[in-house]
DNA sequence: TAGATTGTTAATCGATTAACAATC
DNA sequence: TAGATTGTTAATCGATTAACAATC
């Protein structure tokens, strides 16, 4: 399986149709086709049934796509059922708000301990999640298997943090802090959710409109 | 300025850039060349140079790219100095983390109010934004000119809610909610913040690194 | 000046779209 | 069966990379 070089534009599309199957589950719809269901993400029939062809095949002709089923191909495909663990390291406010908020388990993760140098958090339980000191990390990774590492802690922090945890073994960092990780060297998986960009990239789309609206309007007045 | 149509990709790395660029600045370099800069961020430095050029001519044979004048220009080019202004909606966890941690202003935009249905929040100010309800959002929208609606409330809410704020005006929204926004009709501009498709895109790679893994330990054993 | 590095044009590479035979 | 829709191959389009003249 999974053996040719998907793209990262294809991966990424990924849970985005798994979130709309989810919604047409929700909706009782038990069957698709590609034209419609690029009709509600704004994608070509021709990109989804592309897309999909990197995996297997998962359609009948004439007929589309059975909803479940496609469902469980692309949560598996993305790693759903192979129950990868987690830790949560730096329990701010925003380590905090995911403890709090996001459901790991709903993504076929669990969050088995969060780490934090406060020594009021340490020896705690948040939401059945076991905080324990920073000082304990590298004992914790040489004794358990984790996969991912959600780094949380503050901008000052996250790479000398992050260079710690991949010399600990993690290959794979959810970066929150607003550093650039991904430098030249090491191999590490790293998936950045930084909503500083994320507000900018917007922001120069409501630029982009607001020109735009400026410019019809000059030329209105002439 | 502006007139050719920028790729999406050209736009989403502008903010990496910035952020690169106040790194540099922070640790006292004052300039830097499109190698040293790909080398930093992963990227040639024929790609950097062709990005750049989309906005005009910010560099110096021979020299370089001078840090804080590049960083001007792309700060610009993001609309940081226009002064937009946001609201709020939903004042439930995600949204409270938002006004607790997020520095709007640090990226030019200004959090002028939240809106929720709970009455025990309505009246009361957090961070000092105040916060009122739900009913007294359209009023609120004719009055203010508003350019960015930040959706953090529930999942059940996000369509209509979502409905209503384009109907009342607005039209830009970042996107918190785990819902898909981006339906075939609308010109709406949205940006999404979707946790859990980060997250399974992290997952795609690990479970791939493991496949990758695991096939090369069963060539080993042969 | 000589070396370095830009901005830009041309070449390559990859991703999306179109088309269609296969078949449910 | 006839109509619908897939999976896939080929065509197009766009984005990245390479190359180089211009010039600081």
């Amino acid at each position: 399986m999974k053996r040719v070089k998907v793209s990262n534009n294809v991966i990424r599309r990924l849970p985005r149709y798994l979130r709309k199957l989810d919604e047409l589950t929700e909706s009782g719809v038990s069957r698709i086709s590609s034209f419609e269901l690029g009709n509600q993400l704004g994608l070509t029939p021709s990109q989804i049934r592309q897309d999909f062809s990197c995996f297997g095949e998962f359609g009948q002709q004439g007929y589309g796509y059975n909803v479940p089923v496609l469902r469980a191909h692309i949560a598996s495909i993305l790693g759903i059922d192979r129950g990868f663990t987690a830790i949560l390291v730096g329990v701010g406010n925003i380590g905090r708000a995911l403890m709090d908020n996001f459901c790991f388990s709903d993504w076929g993760f669990e969050l088995k301990a969060a780490f934090d140098i406060k020594p009021e958090l340490i020896g705690t339980v948040f939401k059945g999640v076991p905080i324990y000191g920073m000082d304990s990390l590298e004992s914790y990774l040489s004794d358990n298997h984790i996969d991912v590492a959600v780094l949380t802690v503050p901008k000052e922090a996250a790479v000398s943090v992050a260079e710690g945890l991949t010399a600990q073994g993690i290959d794979a960092i959810w970066n929150f802090t607003n550093v650039e990780l991904t430098g030249p060297n090491s191999d590490t998986i790293v998936e950045n959710v930084h909503f500083s960009d994320s507000l900018l990239s917007l922001s120069y789309y409501v630029a982009e409109r607001r020109d735009e609206t400026a410019a019809k309007a000059g030329r209105e007045r002439q």
